[in-house]
This record gives structure tokens, sequence and C-alpha cells, in this order.
RNA sequence: AGGCACGUAGCUCAGUGGUAGAGCACUACCUUGACAUGGUAGUGGUCGGUGGUUCGAUCCCACUCGUGCCUACCA
């Protein structure tokens, strides 16, 4: 077929048929058939795509294409989450760039300059899934803060509030104080930092200063804000104290001592500072005991009038307090101590407990039905496993803090409020909100509930669990039934792929190619630490010396199918992609081996009963691993068909008789592929037919193909083959040269086959002739299959020493083998108690074994 | 502290209560009639360790050693 090229171009396959797709409106639901739907993670509207996008995109379109050509109505439902923080800090930075902040602008106003960012600079991210070949019908695309969308966020918040789910209150929150907002608990992660355990005397008596409780603690500049110091009722050091009064260091106070169970007597010195104001437990502890709470800080993390350090940092203020207690010889020791430190996920600032009013959701009765419909299996994770993650965080779940202090958000609809909702609450609404939630749009009711959820485990609290909560809250249904958790894609050495690190691969690299200098400059772009872009272009120079070649799309999505394993970590391996790539260039070129042969027969060999019987198989198991969603399952089944049986022994045969079963292989191959490898099987299928691929079906098991005597013959033929391959590659026999191949014995079926194949073992085994014999050539190579004998007469061809060689290498497999089933035969109990069935293989196994066995031991005593 | 994974060939990973697999890498040979992004043949593993159940364990159970992650209020 001369319109194909002799090497796989991925790119001028892939450039045109996205479009032509789109256009089409092949990618709209059909209408007909039954409904399947998969909403899609909304990517952040500052986002660009990543690796574990590309991972997870290509797997939903897997399944959505496999869907369509099912002939199911299938809808893809994409859309963009606004993502408040996010955001609001790209335009917050652009703004610092004119040497303004957000302030200078104005609620209006920066919110204004927010959207136009968003219209112009948003949403990069949906151009590049089109690079990817998601099929998703675009006109369907949705956005969090779109009017409808901020309509069914208020009302869902109205509805929380009128049924007393939603609530506002005073209390600790996690307070950022970069970003001067609230975030949830979810948001903060707990890092262990180097830091200090301090040991402060607090004085029981100021004036004679000699008796002391000593306190431990890792944060003395909030002593300020302490009210109490609490020790354990049991503890008896302490017991005669309760109830006295110590000074608190640096100021006049005079603060009780308190006696609670919270307090670990073994930890420290068993007396606890009291801080309600900054402290989580301590809090608790106060209201325990009514206490009063004192504020220290400021919003921004200075420390405020009630201190001497007014308008100083924390970390600042530390050291002062250190410093002044250090003076006043209070100080009894300092220890090193790892402390359990909570960052902001958003601004990694230490996060600061902080009393302020904000609104939470309350979360105890939303969670009961959560936990029920994963029990009663309305709702299942695969792998299974996360199911006890999930239970897990719902049993024991805190009240949400959904207020933010931030300006681009759902504003809290409710006189007078300024704050905005947290992110993730509208983003739980997702998947009946996009499909028209609160109407009952024809959409909702045909698509909802969805059938699958594909994310990662890392949200699985943030977003799948709040997603499984207000849709049963609201629609009274699971949002999907099925929740598909995929592993986080890891470099090749399984770190975590990320700019600081400068191991970040883009897929749209991988598919277009980079060269080394415009990698590296992407990898250090932004970096403001020098030393670290060196360090980058240090290992980038090392790791891609030529860069990274164009892989194409398809290779790329078949890599993210193939590594995606049960485990949770993928590590990505580029060595993979470039094997695929080679995958998509053998298909390539075994399409162009079949257009070139236009004069095909309507006969039916055993080779084609054969392949179709293998065909057969392959897509049984195409649905299976389809519907486990073991995508590495499919690629490898897919691969081995196609490269093993198609191309490597099914096309070998084919060039000694051609039917048309090639193209009729072929084409099933093309839509059993189509789902995984969209662009390069639409590219050959038009060559070889008419219509659109995609909307072909998917291939149906004919059992009537299925030959187990075909596949018997051929099997029996490729064990024929590849011994007498064995025997020439071992004697150094070229293979351009032709060489005769001698049979004896052998049972009536070798008698059968060898006279049905013998043109096909000629010329896979490039053979000058075969023929029958009543002796062994000597001196010849031999190779015993069952009972059949395999010579060819070395006279000509080589020295026996080599043969000899060969042979005894054979008899040592055979004799360790041989041995380790006349063990088992030997024990009677193995006999006695092992099933009938295995016990009498087992028998002929070692009969054939030995049979072999003497054989090749007489042909080894007839060369010596 | 609790929970969850993982440990199989040099690397990345499948797998099964009954003969241990793939890809890549490696070795040798081959520019044979689609494909050198290829072909053919091969090397390589006491399936982390110990014990138990079993006729039989890489697989099931217990313990143990490593590795990673998640949750949790020891200042």
């Amino acid at each position: 077929m001369d319109t194909m090229e002799k090497t796989y171009n991925p790119h001028a396959i892939e450039k045109t048929w996205y479009e032509r797709w789109e256009k089409a409106g092949d990618f709209k639901p059909s209408g007909t058939g039954k409904s399947y739907c998969i909403v899609l993670p909304p990517p952040n509207v500052t986002g660009s795509l990543h690796m574990g996008h590309g991972f997870q995109h290509t797997l939903m379109d897997t399944l959505i294409r496999y869907h369509r050509m099912l002939g199911e109505n299938t809808l893809w439902q994409s859309g963009i989450d606004h993502a408040g923080i996010a955001t609001q800090l790209v335009v917050e930075r652009q703004l610092e760039l004119e040497g303004k902040t957000r302030h200078d602008l104005g609620r209006e106003e920066f919110i204004k300059k927010t959207w136009e960012w968003k219209n112009t600079s948003g949403g990069m991210i949906s151009k590049q899934m089109r690079r990817m070949g998601s099929s998703i019908d675009w006109s369907r695309d949705r956005f969090t803060m779109d009017d409808h969308f901020s309509n069914a966020v208020n009302i869902a918040f109205k509805k929380l509030y009128d049924d007393k789910l939603i609530y506002k209150g005073k209390r600790l929150v996690n307070w950022d104080v970069k970003l001067q907002s609230a975030i949830s608990d979810l948001e903060v992660n707990t890092v262990e930092e180097a830091g200090s355990l301090w040991h402060i005397k607090y004085y029981l008596n100021n004036s004679d200063k000699k008796s002391y409780l000593v306190v431990a603690t890792t944060r003395p500049e909030t002593l300020f804000g302490d009210v109490a110091v609490a020790v354990h009722p049991d503890d008896e050091r302490y017991k005669q104290y309760i109830g006295q009064m110590v000074s608190l260091p640096l100021t006049d106070k005079k603060i009780p001592v308190i006696a609670d169970e919270y307090v670990e007597k073994d930890f420290g010195s068993g007396v606890v500072k009291i801080t309600p104001g900054h402290d989580f437990n301590d809090y608790e502890v106060g209201k325990r005991h009514n206490l009063e709470i004192i504020n220290i800080l400021n919003k921004n993390g200075t420390l405020n009038n009630l201190t001497p350090y007014e308008n100083i940092d924390r970390a600042e203020a530390r050291k002062l307090t250190v410093a002044a207690l250090e003076k006043l010889d209070l100080i009894l020791k300092t220890e090193k101590y790892t402390v359990k430190t909570p960052r902001s996920e958003r601004t990694n600032e230490i996060v600061e407990p902080f009393l302020t009013d904000q609104w939470y959701v309350k979360m105890s009765d939303l969670a009961k039905p959560a936990i029920e419909a994963v029990k009663t299996g309305k709702l299942k994770f695969i792998p299974e496993n996360w199911t006890k993650t999930y239970l897990q965080w719902l049993e024991n779940i805190q009240d949400w803090c959904i207020s933010r202090q931030l300006w681009w958000g759902h504003r809290i609809p409710i006189e007078g409020e300024t704050d905005v909702l947290d992110t993730w609450f509208s983003a739980a609404l997702w998947p009946f909100a996009t499909l028209g939630w609160p109407d009952k749009t024809p959409e909702l009711k045909t698509f909802f509930p969805t059938q699958v959820l594909v994310t990662g485990f890392d949200i699985i609290f943030f977003w799948v669990a709040r997603m499984v909560m207000f849709s049963l809250y609201f629609t009274g249904e699971v949002p999907f039934s099925e929740v598909y958790i995929t592993g986080l894609i890891r470099d090749q050495y399984g770190q975590k792929m990320s700019k600081s690190k400068g191991n970040v691969l883009d897929p749209i690299d991988l598919i277009d190619g980079i060269d080394l200098e415009g990698l590296i400059k992407k990898r250090t772009y932004g970096l403001l630490n020098p030393k670290q872009a060196q360090e980058i272009t240090k290992h980038t120079q090392k790791e891609f010396p030529d860069g990274i070649p164009a892989f194409g799309t398809d290779a790329l999505r078949f890599t993210y199918c193939a590594l995606a394993n049960t485990g949770r970590d993928i590590k990505f391996d580029l060595g993979r992609v470039a094997g695929y790539r080679n995958f998509c260039n053998k298909l390539w070129n075994a399409a162009r081996f079949v257009g070139m042969n236009t004069e095909l027969s309507d006969d039916i060999s055993l080779a084609d009963q054969w392949i179709l019987s293998k065909l057969q198989k392959t897509i049984q198991n195409m649905h299976q691993h389809f519907s486990d969603y073991r995508f590495d399952l499919l690629a490898q089944t897919i691969y081995e068909f196609v490269w093993n049986d198609y191309c490597d022994w099914y096309l070998e045969l084919s060039k000694i008789n051609k039917s048309k079963t090639i193209r009729v292989v072929l084409i099933e191959i093309l839509k059993l592929l189509n789902p995984l490898m969209p662009f390069i099987t639409a590219e050959i299928y038009q060559l070889f037919a008419e219509g659109n691929l995609q909307h072909e079906k998917y291939p149906e098991v004919n059992s009537k193909l299925i030959s187990e005597s075909a596949e018997a013959k051929i099997n029996w033929l490729q064990t024929i083959i590849m011994a007498i391959r064995n025997i020439r590659s071992e004697m150094q026999i070229p293979p351009s040269k032709k060489i005769k191949v001698l049979f004896q014995n052998g049972n009536s079926q070798d008698k059968t086959l060898i006279g049905e194949l013998s043109s096909e073992i000629i010329f896979l085994a490039r053979l000058e002739n075969v023929d029958w014999t009543e002796s062994a050539p000597n001196p010849s190579a031999t190779a015993i299959a069952g009972d059949l004998h395999i010579y060819i007469p070395l006279a000509d061809l080589i020295d026996t020493g080599a043969e000899k060689e060969r042979l005894k290498k054979e008899i040592i497999k055979i004799k360790a083998e041989l041995e380790k089933t006349q063990i088992k035969l030997n024990n009677p109990s193995y006999v006695d108690k092992a099933p009938q069935a295995v016990v009498e293989k087992e028998r002929e196994r070692a009969a054939e074994w030995n049979s072999t066995l003497e054989k090749l031991e007489v042909q080894l005593q007839k060369l010596t």
C-alpha cells in the first residue's frame, strides 16, 4: 500500500483526526442505548496538563470510547474548577508585579480582574486534553463559577442551612497567616521539623522565687496567652499544687494550676501550659475548666498589643521571648525536639490555631448515609482496600469549616457576608450540578447517577466522600456506583514529580518530543534558587542527553494503560513509552503488509482457523479486563495478540497462503485497540474500510470460531519449528543456509500434520525439504517432540562436538525436571490425596520426559 | 499510636494452591520477501526471612525484617 510510510509517524497521523471528530460531533451522547456517564474531575482553572491528568484522562477516555463502541449513550462530562485559593494567588502575584495588592483594587475590581484572567489564560488544559485524544463533548463543558453552577451552590447552601446542617460558630480554626483565611483540616499537612522543647520555670511564689513548676513547651512565645498550667489529677508529684496559683513569666499575671486527664504524666515535666487561644487541645481543656481565651496574634501572624512584642512575627517573637526568659534565668533546660508542625498545603506557612467566626457544615448526619452506601454495596471502591480508608475517615469525621476569607469564590449567600465558600463545597456538587441540578433536566434524568468516578487516592476525603454525602443528601442517590482509584504517577525512581525536584515530565513533550535545551529551560524556569537550577540542569543532562523523542499520543496512552497497576505508586519509565511506540510501528507495518497483499483467497486455512480462535479469546479477555478496570492487562492482552500471535506467526504463515482473514483480523484488532489508541487505529482503518471506526461495534466473542483443535495443531507446529530453530541457532547454522530435516517415528497425529503442514514447516524453519527416515543419520543434531524424532544431518554442516554439548545441556535440564516429578510420584500421600487428574498429568509428564531423556542419551551415545 | 499497601529476573511489573511469566536491559547470530522502532535463539529467579496449615505454598495463616503512604490532640 503505497499510501503508507515505511515507518509509523505519529505526528502526521495525529494532526487532523481530533478536529474531524470534534466537528462531526462524534463525542456527543448518541441519545440511544443504555446510558453511561463519567464526570471528569474538574482540573483547576489555573492548571496545565500534568502526568497525573494525562494518566487519569487516558483511563477515562479508554472507558468512554469502549462504552461508546458498545453502543451505549455515552457522556463524558467535563469542566473546570474555579480553584479559589490557587486562582486568587495567581492574580495577586500578577498585581504584585505592578506593585499592587488586591486591596488597592478593592473586591469588585479584583474579581473582575480575575474573570478577565480566567477568560484569557484560564483553562489552557482543555487544549492539551484534545492533544491526548480525550473524547469530550466540549459543548457541555462547565465551570464552577458559571451562573447556573453558582445558583446550585446557593440552593445547596440554603437547604443545608434551613436543615440546620450549616452553622456559624466562633471557635479555633486553622488559620493561614499568609492567605489570612481559615482553611480546613484537610488543607493542613503536619510535617516533622527540628525544634526545641524549652523547660520554663513558673514560680509558685514570685516574691521568694524558690519553688516553681517546670513547664515544657515548644512554643514559648504563646505564654502570653496562658491562662493556666495543668497537671494530671493522679500525678503524685503535683497533687499538692492543684488549685494554687503560679506566676506567668514576663508578666504580672497569676494563673491557676488545674488538673486535667489530658496531661500525660510521662511527657516533658508533666506540667503543661494551657493556651486556649492558640492550641486545639488547650481550647478543649479551657472549655472544660471555664477558662478565658486570650488571643495574642494578629491575623498576619504577628503578635498583638497584649504582648511586649507587638507586630513582631511569631518566629522572631519566639527568639525574643526565649532571650528574655534566659535573662531572668527562667529556662531550666532546652532539649532538641522534633516538632510536628502544621503547614498550609497552599502557602506552606505554619498554620496558627486562631479564634474567629466561621461557617461549618455539621458532618455526622451527612456521613451516615455515605457510610451505609458503601456498606450495602451501592458504592464500590476499586481496588477494594480503599473502602477502609474511606470508612475510617467518615466514621471519625469532624465538622467542616467551609468559609474562607478570600475574594475569589462563591460568596456565602447571607446577608452581610463577605466570606466565600471552600472550593470543595462547590466541587462536592459536581456530578449532579453539571447535569443541571437543581433543575430536573433531561440530562440529569438520563445520566445521573453516573457509572464510575476515576480519581486518585489523594482526594478521597477532599472530594469523593463529600460528593457522596452531598449527592445522597440533595438527590437521594449515590453519585456513581463505582470509584476506580488510580495510583500516583512518580518518576522512574519513585520520586513524586515536582517543580522543585525538577523531575517533571510534560505529557505533551512525550507526544511531540523536546530537545535537551528546551527541557532544561522548562524545568528550571522560575526557580528562585540558582543552585537548585544547576542541580536540575545536571541531572536532566545526564538523564536525557538527547532530549526526549516524539512518541506520539497513542504510545503515551498505551503506556498509561499498561502502567495502571493495582498498587498506589506508578513509576513512569520512558523505556516503556519507547516500547509502545515500537508497538505502534509494528501494527503500522503489519497493516502495511496486509495492504500490500490484494489478492486474497476466500479459503479458510488452518492458520486462519487458529488466529480466529485466538482472536475470540482475546476479545473475551478484553471485555473481562474492561469490566475489572485492569487497564494493564488490557494493554498486555492486545499487545500479545497483535505481536506474538498475529505478527510473529499468523502473518508469517500467511506468506504461504493468503486469505481474506488477514484483513478481517486486522480490522478486528483496530476495533479492539481503538479505545486505547484512537489515532493510529483510525488512520489505518480508513485505508481498509469505509466508515468511522469509533462508530463501529466493539467486537463480541463468536464462540463458533473457537477451535481447540486448530489451536492444538498450530501449537504442535510451533513446537516443531522452535525445536528446529533452536538447533539451527545453537549449531550456528546461518539463517541463510537451507537445511534438510528428517523425521522418524511419530504418532499418527504427527504423520498427518507433517503431511498437512510440510510447506509451513519448510518455510518457517527455512528448510530445503523434509523427509522421513528409518534410522537416525550419523552424525546429526536431534530434537525430540513427544514421539517424533527430528534430525538435522550434520555431515556437511558442523562438528559433532557442538551437538554433543547441546545434547548434554538438554539432558541436564530434563533430568532436573524429571527428578522433581519423581519425588512427587514417589510420595504415597501425594498419589493418595492429590486429585486424580493432577497425578495422572504428572505421570504423563514423567513418562514423556523419561522417553525423551532415553532418546537423547542414545543420540549422545551415537555421536561419541 | 492506629490503619493501608508493597517486597517475584539487573530494572519496571503481571501471575497462580499443582512445570515461575512479560516488557526493557544483556549475550550470540541475522540488513530473509510488513517492520533494525525489526527477526531468531539464548542467559538470568531457593518468588524478603522464619515458622504453621496442606500430599503439595511464590500464592492461605502467624510472626519477623525492610520500603512507602494515610489518619491521630502528647505540650
